[in-house]
DNA sequence: CAAGTGACGTAGA
DNA sequence: GTCTACGCCACTT
C-alpha cells in the first residue's frame, strides 16, 4: 500500500465513513460519488481490503450491491452484515434492503407512470 | 510494462 | 423472476 492520501481506496473509507446511521448506499452511488461512476467493482475492492483496525470506524456494512442486495461472498460477511443493518433499524424486502425507505440517495427507480 | 483479481453493474437469454 | 456473459475500475504482483 504505500503512500498517498489522494488514493482511491481512502477516498471511499472516507465517504462510507459518512453515511448516516440507518441509512445505505450502493457501490456504484459510492464511485459516482468519487467521480467514477463505473468504478462500482473498484469499491467493492476498497472494501474487501479494508483492514481490520479500519473496519471499526468505517460502516462498510452501509454499503450494498445495486437494487439493494447484499453482495454473497466467501465468510460470514453477507450475514454479519444483514444482521448489523437490521440493527439499525434498516427494513428488508423479500432479501434487499427498501432503498425508498433508507438509501442515501433518492431511488431512481424508473417511474411507472 | 503486462496479467490477474474481485464485497459491481448491465444487458441478454 | 432467474442465471450467464461481458465490461469496467483500482490495485497487486
Amino acid at each position: 500500500m504505500s503512500q498517498g492520501t489522494d488514493r482511491f481506496f481512502r477516498r471511499v473509507y472516507a465517504l462510507v465513513r459518512e453515511i448516516p446511521r440507518g441509512r445505505v448506499a450502493t457501490y456504484g452511488q459510492v464511485a459516482s460519488m468519487l467521480g467514477v461512476p463505473r468504478g462500482a467493482r473498484a469499491v467493492g475492492w476498497a472494501l474487501r481490503a479494508l483492514p481490520g483496525d479500519e473496519a471499526g470506524r468505517v460502516p462498510w456494512h452501509r454499503v450494498i450491491g445495486a437494487g439493494g442486495r447484499i453482495s454473497p461472498r466467501p465468510g460470514p460477511g453477507p450475514q454479519v452484515q444483514r444482521r448489523l443493518l437490521e440493527g439499525e433499524g434498516v427494513t428488508f424486502g423479500s432479501g434487499r434492503v427498501d432503498l425508498a425507505r433508507h438509501g442515501l440517495l433518492p431511488p431512481g427507480r424508473p417511474r411507472r407512470r
